[in-house]
DNA sequence: TTGTAGGCGTTATCAT
DNA sequence: ATGATAACGCCTACAA
């Protein structure tokens, strides 16, 4: 029943050598014997020994943990981001704690706690629709834990963010619907506290500025992301006495919402009005309208880049408190058209 | 810049009292001083103090980490198994250490070694596509690594595997497509290897005999599951002299390849044709032509259903390897009709 | 070149 | 009721 896995100490008593002989030898050690070296590695070999991570980390108090909260996986924006901090993280033996927040503050507030007792070594979060207050992630400092917010920003300075500004993509998209000869360009914006939210509308005041229209503001809805609230501000619109030829909306999501509900009011999408959207889902290819163009923001790459910062933030030599950077990284949409509709 | 986390040897020492006494007092040993006991809670709440977890299960030789390997949590079934595992391992005290695959063997491998390194509790795994070899999993059980096989199975016996059966399911949709008249009825299958396709067909021959139809094997086809793949099925399937009036297919993503492609050949989808699916994504609601029905496999509560089983199993006394019972669950699919067509 | 000893934070087992 | 000590596995400054 001695089944325990092979230790330092164990290789050490089979060798008659001190347990710091065995650690030397196995660390490639300068001043070491070969022909000790040899011995020791090959019966770690045999043994099958590998070192316990636990046990090196614990002692360097370092987890090589970086816990992940994102409101939810099922959104493919967020599964590919995830999957690009992953693949990061991966390269420098670093491994992802993950928690989903299911936008409840609530559920956030214990999946930080619970983070924080695991001491991870940095947190990488999309804030919840919920929060609105920070102090259970402000906290976190006293711990030394770092903290980069991703996409789901919060409004305060002073904190690393990394997120995709859509403001100039915007003001691209209605430059290209311009182009095309819309003049009247709706808007269903998402809740007016994101600052995704304020992004986005004055990349669209400005856009539709810049083409020398007028900013009807009759023509901005907004929704909660519900279906049911997404629908609502569709039929405002199509209520109107000059109804819109295109409608930007605030996501995918929302724009899947927003056409299924046009097409039971049997407007004729994509003739009488033209759908976009943000975010580009792999999804929309198969639905009965895609989106004739969407704002691509490669959520895989900004996830990658998240996780790499991070880990250039938690190698860096600390001392530096002095030069307090925060990252500010602010990447750039790329607008899509589709190939399949005009 | 003594500015460490506050551990039971601080708060021993400002108090003058020894290390075990704090430690007694912050566990509610019977055998302490009811002063004492208030005196040290109520600087450890003074000092923020929270027991270093990493310490407590280094010593215990416990992680109170679970890995979780993926093929890929961009598809909407995994993503709802995980959030499942999440749900049950949080109010355990658990934490997921999660990975993909990517149905590539080499990184399966890979990350299986990353996660018997930093010694997790125990793994939970969906096999990748191109996994037939288990050696890399089997030898998790030298280290006390116990494993359960999710969905993804093996086909090796004595090892816990937990799974949705879709031979009864596969059986009640023929009986179905039976009942609304239709009597050819073609089935796209996966990869033949892959337990998940023997088990559907097995549901599909029994339950087209069931029906005292003939079972005529030009009907069956099989994908690789790409779209290229799937879309020679399709073609396949309407090049027959007698071509079939129903198709099941093997997953909604081969679904929505085949629909999409049976519509590009000009077929009328639900008039001269009926699709339907097994999985049931959210997502399908969108597309131009929802499946007229679909087996709902429940991966969320799948999810919370297997991480449960791992805990009970790690929970469990050791001594018990005499009754070496192997979980071995098999769930049950249910038949989901659309109702908004037919 | 190798061994010894101390420490990381906590708990359990003695002893007082 | 409280304290001292060992132990978990590893590393490392110091001693030999």
């Amino acid at each position: 029943m001695s089944s325990k896995l092979p230790s330092t100490k164990e290789i050490a008593k089979r060798l008659n050598v001190s347990v710091s002989t065995v650690s030397r030898a196995l660390n490639n050690h300068p001043r070491i014997g070969i022909s000790t070296k040899e011995k020791v590695k090959k019966l770690a070999e045999e043994l099958g020994y590998e070192p316990n991570t636990q046990a090196i980390f614990f002692k360097q108090s370092k987890t090589m943990v970086i816990g992940v909260i994102l409101p939810s996986i099922k959104e493919g924006f967020f599964s590919e981001a995830i999957s690009g901090m992953e693949e990061a993280a991966l390269q420098h033996d670093y491994t992802i704690l993950f928690g989903q927040s299911y936008d409840d503050l609530e559920k956030e507030k214990k999946i930080v706690a619970t983070m924080r007792k695991k001491r991870v070594d940095g947190l990488i979060i999309s804030l919840s629709k919920q929060t609105n207050t920070y102090e259970h992630l402000l906290q976190l400092e006293k711990y030394k834990i770092p903290v980069i917010y991703f996409d789901r920003i919060p409004a305060i300075k002073n904190v690393h963010k990394i997120f995709c500004n859509l403001y100039n993509g915007t003001v691209e998209l209605i430059e290209w619907l311009f182009d095309k000869g819309q003049r009247k360009i709706a808007f269903i914006n998402g809740p007016d506290k994101l600052v995704a939210s304020k992004e986005r509308l004055q990349g669209y005041i400005d856009g539709i500025s810049r083409q020398k229209l007028k900013v009807d503001m009759q023509f901005v809805e907004k929704t909660d992301l519900t279906k049911e609230s997404t629908q609502q501000a569709v039929k405002k619109l199509f209520q109107l006495k000059n109804t819109p030829n295109a409608i930007i909306c605030f996501n995918d999501y929302v724009y899947l919402d927003a056409v299924q509900c046009a097409e039971r009011m049997g407007i004729k999408i994509n003739k009488e009005v033209l759908f976009v959207s943000y975010a580009n889902l792999p999804i929309t290819e198969y639905t009965a309208h895609p989106p004739v163009a969407s704002l691509e923001q490669f959520p895989y790459l900004q996830g990658e880049k998240t996780m790499t910062h991070m880990i250039n933030l938690l190698n860096k030599p600390k001392q530096e408190h002095a030069s307090e950077e925060y990252i500010q990284e602010e990447l750039k949409a790329r607008l899509i058209i589709s190939n399949t509709i005009i």
